[in-house]
DNA sequence: CATCTATGTTGACGTCCATCGATACACATG
DNA sequence: CATGTGTATCGATGGACGTCAACATAGATG
């Protein structure tokens, strides 16, 4: 139940494969291409998460267990609910390896929302 | 009322002047750290504010007027309210001449933006 | 000053969302 | 299989947010 549509960055949506990022700089962004990106942005747009994926993108090996991380003064149901949240946004991906839930940040993607940030080599 | 607290990035908001941008990756966030970061993300986290912001980046001379950019699909006060937004945010930064008035992006929080999601050079 | 256009503000409304406690599920261990 | 620990889901709740119509403000122009 969690196969196809893994990169909101590459959205399979409707007719073809998107990449959804030029430099926000370079034209106008779409109704479409605005969805996918701001999926991602909503994700980190919040602080709890901001945390929770800083945690994870700065841990030992990339990745994290959830009770490495889950020290960010909200419940455990709250943790739980914002890393489900960060991984639908295509940001984390998560691994059960025994008793523990690892999660680790998809590179990919968050190259591709620096790239939509990038700049034009001004002065 | 619009002088200082320009740049949510360095906010001076309490005792002195954060920085906000360490990479994601390079450790985890403080909360502080994360409420600041959060605001600039989620002020992109919006559709119509991610369209309305990349149409003032891409547009000629790095600004635009704001009749130049309100054919997002909503109402003129929503535009009015989602630029204001992305305003508070220190994303854009608005002047008035004559009848029009002229968005531009901040540059400085955009390229903050992009060191936050830099990743550590691995392959 | 009257009027027109461009933009911002106000107030209301419906929806989304962050949060929690309670509970369920997964795995390990005895 | 019983129990304990780690994690996810459910249902409820309060607050934040996107949206609009109506109105207000700013500048231009006659």
């Amino acid at each position: 139940m969690s196969n196809a549509k893994v990169l909101p960055l590459v959205e399979s949506d409707g007719q073809g494969v998107v990449p959804c990022c030029p430099p926000l700089t370079e034209r106008p962004m779409t109704a479409e291409e605005a969805e996918a990106a701001a999926r991602m942005f909503k994700a980190l747009g919040d602080p709890v998460r901001l945390r929770l994926f800083s945690a994870v993108a700065s841990h030992e090996g990339g990745e994290a267990c959830v009770c490495d991380i889950s020290d960010v003064g909200v419940s455990q149901p709250t943790v739980s609910h914002h890393l489900k949240k960060l991984k639908e946004a295509g940001l984390l991906t998560s691994e059960r390896r025994g008793t523990w839930v690892y999660y680790r940040v998809e590179a990919s993607v968050l190259a591709a929302m620096g790239q939509l940030l990038t700049l034009p080599a001004a002065a």
